[in-house]
DNA sequence: CGCCAGGTTGTTG
DNA sequence: CAACAACATGGC
């Protein structure tokens, strides 16, 4: 007996695979199957870094137009977004809103690449998990959660990515207590769950999906799949 | 029109 | 440390 696993196979079961981090192709953004079954090429990495960013406190429709304006200016090319001056860049990301902050955090972090990993993006995969972690932290700009999501979906690190949604419909079933930190929520999680990456990337892109159809802010309890183990 | 979206940082008591 | 403000566009 276990909620958070139990919880996990229904939402599987009702919503499917996910196939998270979704990846610009053909001017889209599209979340194929076989992302699940290699690992991620330098150039993905880096869009799946643009995109955590971006996609703070917004939704993934306007981060979408914002990494299509990056990519058919830049097909981004972190040299060339590095020489954009910071008017341009915060004109081309100006759909995913609170652009002059985000330009100022994309600006961070490829100063970071730069400084930290000498321009090497795949050099964090070498890192532990925490060393790992812990150096993005340092990135003004880079939060646990857009840290987190870098981890698990960039560098394939077994991190459980915790949000605003991950909140709200684990208060619900009155599995989180109150406001709980950020790391105990994960921790939770990760003492939950088998320490698998592919079951993170999955369990976090559910917790989305169904936030966003059913658990809302103003929830569908009506046609909730856990009602059962809910208490609202 | 109002509300909300795959948060983070800075300021204040 | 908690509470709060600031950051901003676009979809529904």
């Amino acid at each position: 007996m276990n909620n958070i696993i139990d919880i996990y196979n229904i939402l599987l079961k009702i919503y499917g695979f996910q196939y998270w981090w979704p990846i610009v192709i053909d001017g889209k953004s599209r979340y194929l199957e076989e992302f699940s079954k290699r690992e991620r090429t330098s150039e993905e990495i880096f869009e799946i870094c643009i995109g955590a960013i971006l996609t703070q406190n917004t939704a993934w429709k306007n981060v979408e137009k914002a990494l299509i304006n990056l990519k058919t200016k830049t097909n981004l090319d972190i040299k060339k977004i590095q020489n954009l001056d910071m008017t341009t860049l915060a004109e081309l990301i100006k759909p995913s809103g609170y652009f002059n902050q985000k330009s100022k955090k994309i600006k961070a972090f490829l100063n970071f690449i730069n400084d930290e990993l000498k321009g090497d993006i795949i050099k964090i995969k070498n890192y532990t998990t925490e060393k790992a972690r812990n150096i993005l932290l340092s990135v003004w700009g880079i939060g646990r959660e857009t840290a987190d999501s870098i981890l698990l979906y960039a560098y394939d690190k077994p991190i459980f990515v915790t949000d605003a949604y991950t909140r709200r419909i684990f208060s619900r079933v009155s599995l989180i207590k109150g406001e709980l930190e950020y790391d105990l929520i994960q921790k939770m999680f990760h003492e939950n769950l088998p320490q698998d990456s592919n079951i993170y990337k999955e369990y976090h892109a559910l917790i989305v999906a169904f936030a966003k159809d059913t658990c809302k802010k103003e929830p569908s309890c009506d046609k909730c799949c856990i009602r059962n183990l809910c208490n609202i």
